[in-house]
DNA sequence: AATAATAGACAGACCAGTTAGTCTGTTTTT
DNA sequence: AAAAACAGACTAACTGGTCTGTCTATTATT
């Protein structure tokens, strides 16, 4: 297989088994197998499996951002472009391979010392926020930056929540409390 | 050792270390090496690691619950009440054994298909959304059974994000922010 | 009260399978 | 000709779980 190929082919099928099985439960043998590269070949673009585990985390989050941020912006202006936020997660809790955020998935998984994967994770998450920041920005403009500061981190947690309940209880009623806050929140 | 102690140990020993490294990173080895009972002993009290860590869930769920509900209580009447959840979680939070929830820890380490763990820890949250209801109910007898019934599941919510973000980002930030928005809903 | 029987604790060998990671040697691509 | 792919053997440690056999405390029978 062609070079430039190989370590997208490695990220891809590790972020599939990551995601869908956990970071634990997936065992390099698998990675391997299942991509059709050899062993020292993995080992040769990817010094050890928590490196594995740092790309697929942004192999996830990078096109999540862009995708949600998107989906965002093309609602009309107002508490609907927030709103839209939560109307993209009920789209991906409704898709099939819906498994929960793999940011929160991963960190439950790790020791707390492991701190090169759980500072992948705390970027990832930090980017979300800013985008909401961003949001907030462009369609409430009379708010001050402070206003800003702590409406983002109010709709950060109730987004985050909204994930990790809806993937607990398999249902989307969390999804649907959480535009519930959201709309107490903005009126 | 007496009978009746044996499970006790088994189940205390084995809830510290899944709570502190994991479900998955916790071997049987260990826990009876740490708790210093034969391995004969401990597939004479459960018949799998699975069932410790149904034993687990329950052993952190029932003192929570109640502890949460008798410190709740033990605040004046009001909105008072339903931010003391939030005090509470901010005490064990700067405790120095703080993992996050151990609910949501353990559904991120187990497959989809593990129904009777999923199902313990769907329990354990289901009686945590009563307590919230009954602190509804005694502190704000005005509103219908309609209106508990979505309220109890914002505050859940929110309760939710706080304890999994206060230890994602291992910062209080989650919780005075999960506060504000209480605040907000019941004014 | 003395003896017998049962339950359940103990230690730890053992099993088959898996783990992450290394290494050797060969073939293909650039 | 150099780089990097390939297959796969190999290591040492660990996994959950079973099993054998011993020892001790409680209970039942005489």
């Amino acid at each position: 297989m062609k070079h430039s190929l190989v370590r997208e082919t490695i990220i891809k099928t590790a972020s599939n088994l990551f995601y869908q099985k956990g970071y634990n439960l997936t065992g390099i043998n698998e990675i391997i197998s299942e991509s059709g590269i050899a062993k020292a070949t993995l080992y040769n673009h990817f010094k050890s499996k928590e490196d594995i585990c740092v790309a697929y985390l942004d192999y996830l989050n990078t096109p999540f951002l862009k995708n949600i941020e998107d989906f965002a912006l093309s609602k009309s202006k107002g508490s609907e472009q927030i709103l839209a936020l939560f109307d993209f997660l009920e789209k991906f809790f409704l898709s099939e391979n819906f498994n929960g955020c793999w940011c929160l998935n991963t960190i439950s998984e790790i020791p707390n010392q492991n701190i090169k994967i759980r500072n992948e994770i705390q970027k990832g998450k930090t980017e979300f926020l800013k985008l909401i920041v961003r949001l907030l920005e462009i369609n409430f403009p009379n708010k001050t930056k402070k206003e800003v500061a702590t409406l983002s981190k109010q709709v950060y947690l109730i987004y985050e929540s909204a994930i990790s309940e809806s993937h607990l209880h398999q249902n989307k009623w969390p999804i649907k409390t959480a535009k519930e806050i959201i709309e107490k929140i903005f009126t």
